[in-house]
DNA sequence: TCGCCTTCGTAGATCGCTCTACACACCTTC
DNA sequence: GAAGGTGTGTAGAGCGATCTACGAAGGCGA
């Protein structure tokens, strides 16, 4: 147990406290071929005598950082924090170390929080980025293993993993129409997010809303509602349209962060889920919450976290062949949702003006 | 603009490129005095063309890694993400980058997430854990520039921020005595968690109830229950004591997310804010949403975030006489509190058996 | 006893960068 | 014109590991 804890201690202070060399050292560290038992328990004790560190930087300029890294778009959605709980446990008892590089306040700047990892010679890379271009990140796949979640393109260095985003907005549609809505709204983030990449998540998504509209016959219902930027809240927006004289009897959101706008829109006008149902995506902590209860699409980050995990395990002993994983997402059936009044849509009381809505 | 962007270009590929030497590329890239315009511009179009991206790796074997490290109890509370976003803006338009580190499923497991940092030679390190030993944090803060969030000791060698946790409590619980609780109950995590450091913030807010209890009179009123674990939900425990013969009338939770937990049991059993009563602390996003509308001490995470930034570039650069800040935190009122009923603390129309209660 | 194989340990090059020390050219200034 | 700046660039050591190649010692069969 680490006596004395000093950070300028080197394999060669190692060495010379065990009187071996500084190779026997690095073999012992590395669990290397070619260790006597007798060599191995004498090194072992100078390094806890001397609480003895490896350095990282000096391991990558000739081997491995055994560090793996981690990409999120922001981390103030709770369903990426998710992926990184489950990639984190399903690290736990490897020599890998996860490091998590946060996107800065300005998502759009492409690939840097990536290129930081890069940087950094991780072992594998986990990103959740789709705002990347797709040959800059072929080429970083040619040199590092990556898994891309939620990126519905099948490259052929890097691995991928998704949900079923088609098949989970075509479950909350349904759910809502079910129930007996017909004039259901889809807010979803500003496609810029997604570098108006057709095979993003919430692009799959809106087109998917759009085709089970069609589907129902409702297409010429079907109305999707684009935020600007993350700023600017989901509750305006939300706002704005429930102002409007014939207003939604439901909304579909992107994702729950998104949901728990319209819901604090729906509650500041005093509306009940008979007015306006509210979906979710994602699952998050709060939607279960029985204050909030939000109805959400539910496609696992944690189990996300641990699959990614493996797959990166995987490239890095040695497999060469792309993986693409599919999980299917699971309707989670809440009191944010509920049948619609009968006289639904109705007019307000008094005419009033048309609130500006966004494009 | 990287035309192309292989990962095996060095610096000295850039320097035969633009027909300089090494060290002449190293001085452009650190901006180092000795640079003729000429070869600047030079040597810039060189690493542009080759894409080129210095490793941190080797970088880090003679001089800085320009990257900060953060370290955190747990990804899942918000209010540790807002301390990261506060750090990552902090840091844009400085050379500077952030990592994080996330400790794994077990918490308990002691330095282990800053050791990580440490190993890889990190510039400067942001941590929020009390469970360090002191010992080993003097040592390590000798050598690379910490700040300390939520530490209230006073060290030599790191900076400490924090929130005046005793001042906070007790703007809690004159809140619910004000508003005429006199049956209040402090919830609060596993002394475990901060290592029974009596220095912790939630000892210090411990204490603070138990002595503004005495000050308003309350004293054998005072009663404080630990969680067991973190998975060993508040709900549970707040359902236990709910279930009482006599209950309380109101809460005071540790931290939002235990909060929450509370005002779950308190919707289970379809009570209202006049029948319990909850505060939280650190006034997390979902806090304030309407549904929720949970009043709660607002501590500023992202601004900890700016200031701890602030605080490691100021020691990076030099500084070395240990600063140590405190910041005011605010009552933010809302509907999860509000005036008891007259008949507080009244029986349940039929006996029950005491439910099992965590000790 | 010799030669060969196996096991254990070491020497030393190497990774990509930083940074000190120094060389060189050109300008002043006396 | 010599001495002393000043401004620009280069050479080369060094950071702390890893890892290949090789040597030494011991075992074993002929």
């Amino acid at each position: 147990m680490a006596i004395q804890v000093n950070h300028s201690i080197t394999i060669e202070d190692v060495a010379r406290a065990a009187g071996v060399s500084r190779a026997a050292v690095s073999k012992v560290i590395r669990d290397a071929y070619g260790v006597s038992d007798e060599m191995k328990t004498k090194v072992e004790a100078a390094i806890d005598e001397l609480g003895y560190r490896p350095r990282v930087s000096a391991r990558a300029m000739r081997g491995a950082t055994y560090t793996l890294g981690i990409e999120i778009p922001t981390i103030k959605n709770p369903f990426f924090t998710k992926i990184i709980s489950g990639a984190a446990s399903a690290l736990e008892g490897t020599r890998y170390q996860l490091i998590i590089a946060p996107m800065g306040p300005h998502h759009d700047r492409g690939p840097q929080a990536i290129q930081v990892l890069a940087d950094r010679q991780v072992d594998g890379i986990l990103a959740v980025s789709t705002a990347v271009d797709p040959e800059w990140l072929e080429d970083l796949a040619r040199h590092t293993p990556i898994v891309m979640l939620g990126r519905h393109d099948d490259s052929q260095h890097y691995d991928t993993l998704v949900n079923d985003d088609v098949e989970g907005a075509r479950m909350a549609v349904r759910h809502l129409y079910d129930l007996g809505h017909r004039d259901i709204v889809h807010l979803t983030i500003d496609p810029v997010w997604e570098k108006h990449l057709p095979t993003g998540p919430h692009a799959l998504r809106a087109r998917s809303y759009r085709q089970t509209m069609a589907e129902l016959g409702l297409a010429d219902k079907a109305r999707v509602v684009f935020l600007k930027s993350e700023e600017d809240g989901a509750r305006e927006v939300a706002l704005g349209i429930l102002r409007e004289p014939v207003r939604p009897t439901a909304f579909f959101a992107g994702h729950d962060e998104l949901a728990l706008g319209v819901l604090t829109a729906v509650a500041d006008l005093g509306l009940t889920p008979s007015d306006v149902s509210v979906v979710g995506y994602d699952d998050t902590e709060i939607a279960a919450h029985p204050l909030v209860s939000l109805t959400s699409i539910n496609q696992s980050g944690t189990r996300m976290g641990e699959i990614t995990v493996r797959l990166l395990l995987e490239r890095i002993a040695g497999r060469t062949e792309p993986v693409h994983e599919v999980i299917t997402p699971k309707l989670m059936t809440r009191t944010s949702t509920a049948p619609p009044h009968e006289g639904r849509g109705r007019k307000p009381q008094a005419p009033r003006l048309l609130t500006p809505q966004p494009k």
